[in-house]
DNA sequence: TAAAAATACTCCATAGGTATTTTAT
DNA sequence: ATAAAATACCTATGGAGTATTTTTA
């Protein structure tokens, strides 16, 4: 009879590709990781991995139990959170994948917050960009992930927590800089400095503004928005800011002006993403509710 | 860590209620039993199971794992039947269901023709009405089910295999008996007599007539389509014959007529339906080519 | 007091560890 | 010759059995 314990050495052994690794990653030796996958080929009448001297390959009988192997574990580990689900609200441990650009901002509030009236829960973060986030939440290594809704994954849940609009950080000398600015205004405007690729800020301030001429752009290897708002204060353009940012990048540079647009205002919406199979979906409500809590809105700051 | 052995006892005692018989159906001693779902107790935080002294019940937690167990438990099931999915075609054990009003003329045929063409397949055959054979179905104790189609449950994949038109049986002197049959007519003839409540073929012939009038319906505690049969050579009423079973039941009694419909010609549609998340998927669309083949229609019998 | 489940204990199957051999490049 | 996986052999954990006690209706 297959065990979990040999689904759990498959799926090592998928993720390395090497039994003396795999049998690593399990925790376990590797003749002892051989043995069980010997046993499952002989239980499934079939070979599961292609053995070579540069380690183990899996045929497709292998790939397709391990990809059922993977949803058999999430399924067990949603089973195991039941247990806290079924106790006090947001008690227990919790897995939360944070994206960068909100972390941290909003971090220092919610994890306050969490302590405050929820002290039994053991909250571990993970800060990562959306699409390591969104892995990480299908295959079960995460419980709950903040980031930009929506996501559009099938099998996750979202809850929207706030809207975060976008300001426009411009030097001080630029036209834009005195005047209210309105979206549109950005086509005329210094070129728009972004962040590199894969980060999502830089997707979300692309679809904000839409309308902009996509030859203007510049996008700079910079992972942080504080370079880029350095760039911008150095008169090299003009970039997106989300105002969640205010609080600790603003006024500090007079060469630098923040403005809020006129409307229809760019923002994007920031929320909780979880999968539909787990069973902590009132810790994910209760959860929502604390992020939008923490996630204080200083644009009195801003003209 | 919560064990498959562990969800297949808690499945065992959900369905038993009573933890002396759940460990016999599982094949184990009762203290075994309750020491694995004291485990599971542990292991979870919080009760599963309220005892009494009349036996077990569930709690809400007990209920919502004991689910979620059960999906898993089919998922595994699946998962080996991944090895035999990747070996020959219609190779190695495989559950097939049909309902009553298919399998005594379809069977003979259909085992002729597996037995020819894939020697090597262990085919057990369970006979149900439709309602059982969809539970099961879900249940993983059945591998696939030959129904009418469309069954429209989620979760399931159909595949049609042939139409069987019904027949009109009416006594001789009927007048029905020496006119082109058109269905509408029935709504003047005698009366319509069916199987007792709960067999699909009570539920396929309403729906083939939906027109009929249902306080002319005359329901009869018998189980088998020849003691209709008989009460219709009796001249009691008429009754719809599935073409399928004419070669058993045709013009043995001459008080019997057995005629066609005109156009549109009332049927039902036979297939086999099996769960989506079966890797056999190639091994049932064979077997439908086969279940076509095994379906002989004999229509020139009649007028 | 009777039925059901929990506890006590003993045993053994099997997962796992270490040491070593085999295999393939 | 080297790295990887398989094999051999031993150990120990824990699952299961029998006998018994505890619990509650």
């Amino acid at each position: 009879m297959i065990s979990l314990r040999q689904l759990r050495y498959l799926d090592a052994l998928a993720v390395t590709g090497h039994f003396g690794r795999a049998a690593e990653l399990a925790g376990i030796s590797q003749p002892a990781l051989s043995m069980q996958i010997r046993d499952m080929e002989i239980e499934l009448g079939g070979a599961l991995v292609e053995r070579k001297t540069s380690g183990a390959t899996l045929t497709p009988l292998g790939q397709e139990v391990a990809a059922r192997a993977r949803n058999i574990l999430v399924a067990i580990r949603d089973l195991q959170d039941l247990g806290h689900a079924h106790g006090g609200l947001l008690e227990g441990p919790l897995a939360l994948g944070v994206i960068p650009s909100v972390a941290p901002y909003l971090l220092p509030g919610l994890l306050a917050g969490l302590q405050e009236h929820h002290p039994r829960l053991k909250l571990t973060v993970r800060e990562s960009v959306t699409r390591r986030l969104v892995e990480e939440l299908a295959a079960g290594s995460l419980d709950a992930i903040i980031v930009s809704v929506p996501l559009g994954v099938e099998d996750f849940v979202e809850a929207a927590a706030f809207d975060d609009p976008f300001l426009l950080a411009a030097p001080a000398g630029s036209p834009l800089a005195d005047r209210p600015s309105v979206l549109t205004e950005l086509i005329e405007a210094d070129e728009l400095l972004l962040l590199e690729d894969g980060h999502c800020l830089r997707e979300q301030a692309l679809q904000a503004c839409h309308a902009i001429d996509q030859s203007r752009l510049r996008s700079f290897g910079a992972t942080s928005l504080s370079t880029l708002l350095q760039l911008v204060a150095a008169g090299q353009g003009v970039t997106l800011v989300p105002s969640i940012a205010l609080a600790s990048v603003a006024a500090a540079d007079p060469r630098l002006r923040l403005k809020r647009f006129a409307d229809p205002e760019p923002h994007r919406r920031i929320g909780l993403a979880w999968r539909k199979s787990s069973p902590r979906e009132q810790d994910f409500r209760a959860l929502v509710d604390l992020i939008r809590q923490a996630a204080p809105a200083r644009l009195e700051a801003v003209a």
